[in-house]
DNA sequence: AAGCGGTGTCAAAAATTCTTGACATCAGGG
DNA sequence: CCCTGATGTCAAGAATTTTTGACACCGCTT
């Protein structure tokens, strides 16, 4: 699991869409740091299930609308 | 993020209706260990979203059908 | 020109997840 | 009985996620 992991997200389309709201104030909304949801946008790492569950409730959708499987 | 987390989790049931798969089989299909699985079952910590995408991948299901957000 | 919010990067450290290996218990079969 | 498979525990360490603090760049406004 070091490797970019074959997750997709759309963060980044959501808080555009969700009346601009700023990668710090999502990671404050969620309680991570603004370079969490950098990392997070740019797909550098596997959230854990819990900040997932945290972010998409954030935007009041399921985990899999925030974030996708890539079938390997 | 050191507490148990309020996320819920049907591993256990669902690996049961699965023609008895056991714990050790179900890490090593998706690429974790036994304690791992173990740990997961217990709710003992939140899995990383792509261990979670794996299992739940495993039973054909969405993350949301494996793994349930505890509303705080 | 100076200030501001938003985004990005980097590096080191803290915190959490996951592994490895060992040992214990229980149920079931031979 | 003894063996085996399944579950569980523990502790130490590896690996990954997250934090902290700093600095940079851009576009916008004053």
């Amino acid at each position: 699991m070091a490797r970019r992991p074959p997750i997709t997200n759309r963060v980044r389309e959501l808080r555009e869409a969700n009346g601009q709201l700023s990668q710090a104030a999502l990671g404050e909304a969620v309680g991570v740091t603004r370079q969490t949801i950098i990392a997070i946008e740019q797909g550098r790492y596997s959230p854990s299930l819990e900040t997932s569950f945290r972010i998409a409730r954030r935007f009041g959708v399921g985990v899999e609308d925030v974030f996708g499987w890539e079938d390997e």
